[in-house]
DNA sequence: TGCAAAATGAAAATGGTTGTCAAAGTCGAC
DNA sequence: GTCGACTTTGACAACCATTTTCATTTTGCA
């Protein structure tokens, strides 16, 4: 019953970085897999709501998806070019978040944390512009 | 020639926590501003450009804009209910992106940080559901 | 005053995402 | 094995924030 949603899920085992729903969706088609565009976006967001991927915006606001190694609570060093992926713990982070917020008489803090960067691959190539 | 861009600044800066393009407008208009929706988008944009104001997206996506009080790198702590804002600093957090990226050889590291909770006044209120 | 360049905004286009709904699949009961 | 209730699927249409177009002001300056 779960077919479609654990080929969506493997699609994104596959994948080094995050993906957005149009990537998963054109490459499950590539490989010959019969299965619709609704089908992808109901897919991610059930594996989101399970947690058992990542999700966050990209700067033009599209979801992108990515299945982690850990399934515990971290954040992401992300190649700006690229798209390689390093999970990341920061204890320190979490620390200070939780801090941060009960100090100012906030509860049930959250955050959102993310790292960007050039990794050292893409960084031997040619600049830009 | 920055007349608009002024009025947009100011509604701004007259608000609490972050506001879309769409509430500016509206906010605007009930004020008698004769402005056009399309001359917003370009005035916040300009104005995030410059560093004039802040932006970060909500969750299901949509862009909002705060002028913060200082023009210093900060990050910020929000009521998820009533959207009030506090501007925090974090000189651990600062540090920890760039070691963090730097471990994993990424150059030219920038981050994202957010914190999100239910304000004291928030909080006395009935819970939501 | 004259006019090229910049700003404006109404309306149309864009594009990721979600809603609709009829067709196809699942599965236990009989 | 068949039937019917329930779930899943996916082509297509609808949404909606944001962007693009482009014709019309407005501005800056000689
Ligand atoms: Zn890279
Ligand atoms: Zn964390
Ligand atoms: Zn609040
Ligand atoms: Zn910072």
């Amino acid at each position: 019953m779960t077919t479609r949603r654990d080929a969506v899920h493997d699609t994104l085992r596959q994948s080094e970085g995050f993906r957005s729903a149009q990537d998963v969706y054109a490459e499950m088609r590539q490989h010959g897999a019969k299965i619709g565009l609704t089908t992808v976006y109901r897919a991610l967001q059930a594996l989101a709501d399970g947690g058992h991927v990542d999700v966050l915006r990209t700067d033009d606001g599209e979801s992108v998806y990515r299945a982690c190694e850990t399934g515990e609570h971290h954040h992401h060093l992300v190649c700006r070019r690229c798209g390689r992926t390093v999970e990341v713990a920061g204890p320190a982070v979490e620390r200070w978040a939780e801090t941060v917020g009960t100090e100012h008489g906030f509860t049930e803090i959250t955050h959102t944390v993310e790292v960007f960067g050039t990794c050292s691959s893409c960084s031997r190539t040619p600049r830009p512009a």
